[in-house]
Parts: C-alpha cells; structure tokens; sequence
DNA sequence: CTTGTCTAACTTGTATACAAGTATTGTGGC
DNA sequence: GCCACAATACTTGTATACAAGTTAGACAAG
C-alpha cells in the first residue's frame, strides 16, 4: 500500500466538502502531479481502502474525473489518462476561447465594478508572494480569471469554467508550488500581466487584452515545463518516502 | 402520483443504459419539455419511488442533470431550473462558439472523409422525413453535429460538446416531433441548410459555413416557440390524463 | 393571537449488502 | 509443455441501512 503519499491538496479548500469531493480533489491533484502514472488503473475498492472511505464517494469522485477528462470509466477499473502537452494546449484552447468571448461582452458593459473586485484580488495575490505562499496566491489566480468569466452572467460559459476549474486549479498550483522555491522572481512577471489584463479591461481594448491573454499564455507554456519536473520531484519523492 | 406520466425519451436510445442515465434522460427531457415545472423540487426518495429504483441511481442522475444547469441542488432537495429564452440563446451561443472554433481547424485539415461520413448521415436523416420518425431524425440531427466537432480531435471542445449534448438532444427531439405533427415542410429547409453546411465544409468556405450556421440557428430560434408550444401541449396532455 | 420550543418527519451523505457479470488462475487431460 | 475448462476472486451497478442534520408543525405559555 502506498498510504505514506502525503495529501498535495489544500487541506483548507475543502471546508465543507464531502468525501467524496475529498477523494477527487486529492486523485486529481495526484494524476496532474504526475504521482499517478497515467495508464495506470483504479479500482473502486482500491481506492476506497486507500482514502479509508466506502465505494460510494469514491464513485462519486470517479465520475467527476471522468467529466474532466483525467480518467476513463471502463468495463473493469478507471483507467488513468495522459495529461499530455497537446492536452494541456488544447485546455488553454478552451481558456483563450471563453476568454474572448467574455472580452467581447465585457466591451458592451459597465466594468468599473469588475476591475475593483480584480484589484482586490491582485492585492491579495502580492499579499501571498509576500508571504511566500503559493497555495493562497494559486486561490487568487484562480478566483482572478473566474472573476471575469463570472461578470458578464452567462450560466453556459460559466459551465465551460466550471468544468475546467478544477483540472486548471491543479495545474496551477503545482506549478506555482515549483515557482515559490526555485523561480521566485518569475511573480513580478505574472503580476504584471495580470495588471495589464485589468487595464485592458478598463480601457476596453482588444489589442490590449489579446497581447495580456498571450503572455499569461506564455507564461502558463512555461508552467508546464515546471509540471514535468515536479512530475519528476514528486516521484522521486514518492520513491524516497518507501 | 403521477406515474401516470408517459415516457417521453425513446426507449431504444436506452440499450445499455444504466438505471441513472435512463432516470437522468428521462427527467432531462420533462423538464426541457416542460412538464416539471422550474421552480418544483425534486427529492431522492421521490425520485426513487417515481421510477421505481434505488436512491443510487437516482443521485447519478440528479449530479448529471446538475452539471448540465438544469436542476440545483440544495441542502433539502433539487430545484429545478427555467430553461428560459435566455438559457437557449446562451446555448446557440456555445454552440457558436465551438463549430466556429471546429471549422477554423477543419481548413486546414483534408474533409474528404468528413464529408462522406455527412453525406452518409444525411441520407438517413431523409429516409426519417420520408417516414416520418422524429426520433430518428433527431438521432442523425445530432449526430451531424457531433460528427463534425469529434473530427478535429479535440478532446477539450469535445468534452464542451459532450455537456451540451443532452440538453440539445432534448430540445431536438421536442422540436422535432412538434414538427412533423404540425409543419412537416420545414424538412426541406432544415435539409437544404445541411447540405449548405457540407459545402461550406467541403469548399473551406468560411463565409458559407458562417452562413449556413446562423441559418440553423434561425431555424432553431422557431424551434423555441414549437417548445413553448410543446410545453402547453404537453402539460395539457398530462391534466387530461389525470 | 403571537411566540417559542420540542418533536417528528423529512433530507442528504456514507457505509454496507447483494446480484450479475467478467477476468484470472489453477488444474486435469493430452 | 500446452490447451480446455471450471472454480475463484475480482469488477460494477443497485438496493438498503444508518447517522447526522434540517425543516416544519404542533402545542403550550404568554
């Protein structure tokens, strides 16, 4: 048994969630790490002895992965997918599309609200750098994106996010994780264009916007190279733990 | 009780269906159609006596039914949703959103099997108008649609497809049947607007695939009114059975 | 008539039991 | 050694049981 692997997921993130919700936070946070080979299989009784929960939650968690596309149901066990580069292209495929689309209605409204709750958050966010602490910072850069997404009130777009909310939750802070210890200075970066991401908001300018959503884009590129090699650290971990 | 009520989802969609999606499809569809009202809530146990299973199954559905924005769930039972004219649109919306997406890849790809398999598709899609079947005729409806968007192999856009599905299937379905009872002539639109949208494919035509798709959606903006009326039809049926 | 409290009947989330079906393994026959 | 086949140990899907919490309503006190 390989009960030794320590929780990745944020303890704290799951206030009032259920078991259920447990088992998939931390699966999914496993597969995305690279802790679990994709291929690899899972059963239901496997992971509820695992988790230490019955078959019921641990279900619930395997349909929700199998919705974000982490695992596949088959007729004995899940088996686990590949998280490849042209997955992870094709997630920010997803991004750029939903995130034009918000622009192009945020253009048509009134975002004087939207660019004060984006401020609030960007204060947070150097609040966490501050501190070093890449679990509260990823929460923010999360909630940074889902902010817009929300503002311009379409439940069907918002439905797109929710679905890749999880998965990018993941991505994000196993890379930010990486980033606090070895690439501290690459925030400064990421603040700025997200502050560049807001005044394009603000002046509601597309060319702005486009060039913004790039180099976040760039620098989630760059992100996952980081995820390669915690894939690595991880495991190696893992193996050093036995 | 009213399990008086007829099933409206067609049985032979159902083959290897488990108890949860067949629950889930067939609730998905009375509310679509209208026959659950938004705003009723739904419990487990209710549920469960309705369509005569467990509890099991019927929390599959109302997850699925959850993830697809057509129930909420709350701390004391399912509420469910309006599928309001703005709901539709958002849905067209996406829709857009995606084969716009697809067909960007699509000129760059070779379409000749594409096409093929759309002929292939069309055809029975007629021998449905020629009989009659609107289940049929929805089946190959939907599958034109899904035929084209799985061709670039994408699985993110897919998984964006594979949530919208459902609620699409259903609405064709209500749409469809309403037609062929009360204006079977639109066939011919519907069909020539099709074949529209294989030319559009086969010639890489931007401005005809564009063309072609917002002469769909005008057909299916006539297709919310067939709804509403569907839903007065529908509701009707059921008072007169009681 | 209003208000507060207690009880009873709901609700969900989780655990467990069971049935049906599918891989796997081991054994007997060759 | 190898193949056929039966027994076995898995798998999932569904039903049921139980615990904890919430709502609603009855009923008594003011």
């Amino acid at each position: 048994m390989t009960d030794s692997i320590p929780y990745l997921y944020p303890e704290k993130w799951l206030n009032k969630a259920s078991a259920g919700e447990r088992v998939a936070s931390e699966l999914r946070i496993r597969i995305i790490a690279g802790l679990i080979e994709s291929g690899s299989k899972l059963s239901e009784n496997q992971m509820a002895t695992e988790f230490s929960v019955s078959r019921s939650p641990v279900r619930e968690a395997l349909k929700l992965l199998a919705s974000e596309n982490l695992i596949r149901l088959e007729r004995m066990g899940a088996v686990v997918l590949e998280l490849s580069e042209k997955e992870i292209q094709e997630i920010y495929d997803v991004r750029l599309l939903i995130e034009t689309f918000v622009f192009e209605r945020l253009v048509k409204k009134d975002t004087a609200q939207l660019v004060k709750e984006l401020s609030k958050t960007m204060e947070m966010m150097k609040i966490a750098i501050k501190y070093k602490d890449a679990d509260d910072f990823s929460y923010e850069d999360v909630l940074f994106h889902e902010t817009i997404i929300r503002s311009i009130d379409h439940s069907h777009i918002f439905m797109i996010w929710k679905n890749l909310k999880p998965t990018l939750e993941s991505l994000i802070l196993i890379s930010m994780r990486m980033r606090f210890k070895e690439k501290y200075d690459d925030f400064e970066r990421i603040i700025n264009n997200h502050e560049l991401y807001i005044e394009a908001i603000r002046q509601k300018d597309r060319d702005l916007m486009v060039e913004s959503l790039h180099k976040n884009f760039d620098d989630v590129q760059g992100s996952v190279e980081d995820l390669w090699r915690s894939q690595q650290i991880y495991s190696k971990g893992v193996e050093s733990d036995d």
